[in-house]
DNA sequence: TGAAATGTTGGGGCG
DNA sequence: ACGCCCCAACATTTC
């Protein structure tokens, strides 16, 4: 046993070094009482249970461990099993005098937490958890009836922005003394089996950069090219006018707080702060999705709106099918498809109209999309994941109503009017005038045939009749509107 | 952060 | 000049 005590930070969805409340008040800690600092992180495998991240998220945590380890010049401990096993492991091996770390909140790592910080300060050690993910605790943000808010709107506007300010970011501390014990057991990142055997991620790597300084450059991207015109751009697939930081968020590569005061900042002295205000409400919904989780710890796998049990979903398998692989013969539904398929990422417009159409028009349950975007997204993230698609399917908090069913031609037409989207993920509809490309099945055969697309052959016939669909799907919510009526 | 159906209005063609 | 019709444009209702 190494004879200086030591002192934990255990990273988790907080793989930074600035603004991490955890390692700061590890390095203070360890600064004043002469230890040393431990930068742990754990893979468990089965922490999350049947919820766990798919592939691409995998991808994204091996690179982002990588530049972890980089920006602590090695200095990172890796184990893998459970959490309660590798950190009772450590107690043995080193004279643990602290275990520090940043708080997460989906259910399971609630429940493993609070059982964690018991045990171990059972055994005198020092536990202590800080809010590094979030803007605002979930449970700070009550209504006047001192429940939970269920609607976005009076959440945000009178929970969030009329409570305390959000943390300022904090600089990242100094860590040039961290320095591992001798001899200390651990995997290497290899070891921990993130990677795919067959590497399907090659073009995620041309277009992503995990880790501290990839999220840092994407947000100072933002803030130079798009910040300024984001409400009328954010809706447009073929732009750039999103931030796309989910995936950094999710691994907490920066926290809520830089981006909500760097963009804030960029805007001082603007008159007219429309775009910043849908950003950061934009923030504000990924605040309420993990308040939604977090006081109703049962909607990933049960609707948040109990009335939708009576749905009678279709669940046609090889219609399920043709959406995951983007065969559905509606360009902008299969360019979304593909584009998750082939980028790990979906612009959100187009998250919202493959998300509608699943549910609405192929009857499929919402948590067959839930699984499907899981295993896809680089930003799978469970809270957000689960609040949208209740959102889509009408099942959730301040849902969509159930009969607000996205025409997908029609909004094909509006956010991708040129089809240039379309066609950058469906280039066989490269030829397909404007007119039809977004409704490939309504043009003349000779038209098509000029364009070299045999429907059937090049591409599928529509999968679905869309006005039949909408009305099917419309009457099968009739069920929903008799039971709560009754 | 919807779309379709239905209702209303007003301009222009035309007898 | 007038009434009538048509229909686009817009507003409201309904799902």
């Amino acid at each position: 046993m190494s004879s200086k005590g030591a002192v934990i930070c255990w990273f988790r969805r907080d793989l930074r070094l600035r603004d991490n409340p955890a390692l700061t008040r590890a390095c203070a800690l360890a600064s004043v009482e002469n230890l040393r600092i431990i930068p742990l992180f754990i893979l468990d495998d089965g922490d999350a249970g049947d919820f766990a991240t798919g592939g691409a998220s995998r991808w994204w945590l091996h690179h982002s461990l990588v530049s972890l380890r980089d920006n602590l010049n090695g200095q990172l401990l890796l184990r893998s099993g459970a959490a309660k096993q590798a950190l009772s492991a450590l107690t043995e091996e080193l004279d643990v005098r602290a275990i520090f770390w940043n708080r997460c909140y989906e259910p399971w790592q609630i429940a493993r937490d609070t059982e964690l910080k018991t045990h171990f300060k059972s055994s005198g050690i020092d536990v202590q958890s800080f809010q590094a993910s979030l803007l605002w605790e979930p449970w700070d943000i009550k209504n006047k009836q001192g429940s939970a808010y269920k609607v976005f709107t009076p959440y945000y506007r009178k929970g969030c922005l009329l409570s305390k300010q959000p943390r300022l970011p904090k600089a990242a501390p100094d860590l040039s003394d961290c320095a591992l014990p001798e001899g200390l057991k651990q995997n290497t990142i290899d070891e921990l089996g993130l990677l795919p055997s067959i590497p399907w991620y090659e073009q995620m790597q041309n277009e992503w950069q995990p880790g501290e300084q990839g999220a840092s450059d994407r947000l100072t991207q933002y803030i130079e090219s798009a910040a300024f015109a984001y409400r009328d751009q954010r809706n447009i697939p073929s732009v750039v006018g999103t931030s796309r930081l989910s995936p950094s968020l999710h691994y907490g590569e920066l926290s809520p707080n830089q981006v909500w005061y760097a963009v804030k900042h960029a805007f001082e002295g603007r008159e007219d702060d429309k775009h910043l205000d849908t950003y950061l409400s934009e923030l504000g919904w990924r605040e309420f999705s993990y308040y939604l989780l977090y006081h109703f710890p049962h909607i990933p796998s049960d609707s948040f709106n109990a009335k939708f049990d009576v749905f009678k979903w279709e669940n046609a398998p090889e219609k399920l099918r043709a959406w995951q692989t983007g065969n559905t013969g509606i360009p902008i539904i299969d360019a979304g498809m593909r584009e998750l398929w082939q980028t790990g990422y979906m612009h959100n417009r187009v998250r919202m109209v493959v998300g509608s159409f699943l549910v609405k028009n192929l009857r499929c349950d919402w948590r067959l999309g839930e699984a499907w975007f899981r295993d896809c997204l680089l930003d799978a993230d469970l809270a957000a994941n689960v609040a949208s698609w209740q959102w889509v399917a009408g099942s959730g908090a301040d849902a969509a109503p159930y009969f607000r069913i996205f025409n997908p031609v029609l909004q094909g037409e509006k956010f991708d009017s040129d089809g240039e989207y379309v066609k950058k993920y469906c280039p066989e509809l490269a030829e397909v005038p404007k007119k039809f490309i977004h409704k490939p099945w309504e043009a003349p055969s000779d038209i098509l045939k000029d364009a070299g697309v045999w429907l059937g052959t090049d591409y599928p016939h529509p999968i679905v009749d869309l006005k039949e669909s909408r009305e099917a799907a419309l009457d099968a919510y009739e069920v929903v509107k008799a039971a709560s009526n009754a």
